[in-house]
RNA sequence: GGGGUCGUAGUUCAGUCGGUUUAGAACGCAUGCCUGUCACGCAUGAGGCCGCGAGUUCGAGUCUCGUCGACCCCGCCA
């Protein structure tokens, strides 16, 4: 008989009534009944019951163990006899006799109760995050994380992709986030940084001809967390691919994350091909670049409107190029006056200068802050513009920037999904956005600046840099959004060399100032760099959507809490003087404010 | 860097307008009882720098200020 277990705690059934087995596990609950004691046995496979004999050495072993310590159990597989079945257990036929009892690993008194509901504060969890890990949901978010990323393998090899690894260490990057680095022994001064995504090295290998690229790669971005975002480091589905048009991308990406997402969950998945919204229609009629399309309540300009008419504070707006945007509420109408106080309250948080009502009870007459400025015929235009069934109320905002007079009716159209519970339930609703702008202007420098991958491939190629005012100019950029949440980001990219050099120094970079941080990718295109593009959706916060969760820690085993602190290993932590010698640093901590 | 919310027993929380006993409850822990439980039940008991510091007050868990910590958000995240 082996040493530790014949069979796994999630295994027994009547079938092995009378045999002799052996099982380990940790003790999730002990009943004592005076005479008779259960002790319930849990391992990653199940819960198996141990019926503990009055009077036995098995009884004697077991009284002082405490819970969650990790025991051997040897005995009798037995039924449980008429009345006894727990039918909500898989084991629930039968419980093992113990006759012998080996205590393997005692545990000391827990610091927060086991398989309750989670009240525990996340410090302590972390801090004893591999106890943690033993409560029933965690355990399965993790292990469908590893079921999910074994899928995801599957699948891209099935897609005839192969799989690469790249650089840890690797160089430090002036576009994007704050890297995390790593200083030189070998060269004093100098400094290896992590990758905030294996960008350049997939597109070298796709220049190498290597055709299909695929990794679950690591990426290190030195950025502040948020619940849907993990400090310090997450992981992609990193992909790539040579000889291909955004379409072919979009219908790989399709097949593998359709088929993911159906394989994980019982929710509706959007059938394939997914939606593709224009980033500047997105941010139209939902005023976000990842809008949640499990409800409606899309935004409608109205400024046309607001333009003929006498009200003068939005006509004003809209003369003087602004917007004036609108959503409809349908059944909202008998909503209380605290109600839209409220919401205009947070639409002022948020930056809006006011959120105007126009409310139409059924069968009275309208109401709200604009009944009584705006003549009937307006009302009238507003409702039959807006589809405005009777019960219905509609939300205004104005606003000089006229996209941001959208953008903040997109977060009142979010807090209004949380407020009314308007998202459908059950549903991935999963479309692409496209068309993103290749530049923007920075708001402070009134700087032209990439407003997202310096690597994509303008629309309209080199003739568009030359030709049109930049900030006009669209990249075959694009996000894939599921529920809100930005999945994925990818671009066909710029494989042109001399497209490149124009691209950045629309931006401000010279040629020099190019070759030099971008050498090692801009000197593989001068030597035959075949069109390619790719995509790199974030394996977390698809495990977070299928586990739904709504923070992602919840589905990594040792997360960082939001302060970028494992208090679990104690990291940041001190290193020695002679470490800081070897790397030539010297520390100075900043001063302590009076 | 900024904002919000929260810090009371091992854990989760209650604690009224600043004043009544020795700051409570549940779970956990300890001891005892209980032979069919499955979140077993019953009884008894231990366990508190009310985050820390200062202030207001005759009197502070409660009010004020500071500080430390946690979570959420903004900035940031090509």
């Amino acid at each position: 008989m082996h040493q530790y277990r014949t069979h796994h705690c999630g295994e027994l059934r009547g079938s092995h009534v009378g045999q002799t087995v052996r099982v380990s596990g940790w003790v999730q609950h002990k009943r004592d009944l005076g005479g008779v004691l259960f002790v319930t046995l849990r391992d990653n496979y199940g819960l198996t019951q141990v019926l503990v004999p009055p009077g036995s050495a098995s009884h004697q072993a077991f009284e002082p163990i405490r819970l969650e310590s990790v025991v051997t159990v040897e005995g009798v597989v037995r039924h449980r006899g008429e009345g006894n079945v727990n039918p909500k257990m898989s084991t629930g036929e039968i419980e093992v006799e113990a006759a012998q009892v080996t205590l393997q690993g005692p545990a000391e008194v827990l610091p927060f109760p086991l398989h309750e509901d989670g009240t525990t504060p996340e410090a302590t969890r972390l801090t004893f995050r591999f106890l943690d890990l033993r409560t029933h949901k965690l355990h399965e978010n993790i292990l469908l994380r590893s079921r999910v990323i074994a899928s995801i393998r599957r699948r891209m090899i099935a897609e005839g992709f192969n799989e690469f690894q790249t650089p840890i260490l690797t160089s430090s990057s002036p576009e994007g986030a704050r890297d995390y680095l790593v200083p030189s022994r070998l060269y004093p001064g100098k400094f290896y940084a992590l990758p905030q995504a294996p960008q350049q090295f997939k597109q070298l290998l796709m220049v190498s001809g290597f055709d299909r690229y695929f990794q679950i790669a690591p990426c290190f971005r030195d950025e502040d967390a948020r619940a849907d975002r993990s400090p310090g480091e997450f992981y992609q589905l990193d992909l790539e691919m040579s000889f291909v048009t955004q379409d072919d991308v979009f219908a790989t990406v399709e097949r593998v994350i359709h088929g993911v997402f159906t394989e994980f969950s019982k929710a509706e998945v959007s059938p394939t091909p997914f939606v593709r919204l224009k980033f500047d229609d997105a941010m139209r009629r939902y005023g976000s670049d990842k809008p949640d399309l499990r409800f409606g309540l899309e935004i409608e300009d109205v400024s046309d409107i607001f333009a003929r008419g006498e009200f003068r504070a939005f006509r004003g707006v809209v003369e003087a190029g602004g917007a004036v945007r609108a959503l409809c509420v349908p059944g909202a109408a008998d909503k209380s006056r605290k109600f839209f106080d409220d919401l205009e309250a947070f639409a002022k948080e948020q930056g809006a200068k006011g959120l105007a009502t126009l409310i139409f009870p059924a069968g009275a007459d309208p109401k709200g802050t604009l009944a009584k400025p705006l003549p009937p015929a307006m009302k009238d235009e507003l409702q039959a513009k807006l589809q405005a069934p009777a019960g219905s109320a509609l939300l205004f905002i104005a606003e000089p920037v006229p996209v941001q007079a959208s953008v903040l009716l997109g977060k009142v159209r979010v807090r209004l999904a949380d407020l009314l519970d308007l998202r459908a339930k059950n549903v991935f609703k999963l479309c692409w956005i496209t068309d993103f702008p290749m530049y923007e202007k920075d708001p402070e420098t009134g700087q032209t600046i990439f407003s997202h991958n310096p690597f994509s491939m303008p629309q309209g190629g080199l003739e568009a840099l030359l030709t049109q005012d930049p900030l006009t100019i669209k990249a075959y950029q694009y996000d894939l959004v599921c529920n809100g949440v930005e999945l994925s980001s990818g671009a066909i990219r710029n494989h042109r060399p001399d497209i490149m050099y124009k691209a950045f120094a629309i931006a401000g970079y010279s040629q020099e100032e190019v070759d030099a941080r971008f050498g090692g990718m801009i000197r593989a295109f001068k030597f035959g760099a075949p069109p390619h593009g790719g995509i790199a959706p974030g394996i977390d916060r698809i495990v977070m959507l299928l586990a739904d969760e709504r923070n992602i820690r919840e589905v990594i085993a040792f997360p960082m809490n939001q302060n970028a602190q494992d208090l679990l290993m104690g990291a940041p932590c001190e290193v020695t003087q002679k470490q800081l010698d070897e790397l030539h640093l010297k520390i100075v901590l900043p001063e302590k404010k009076a």
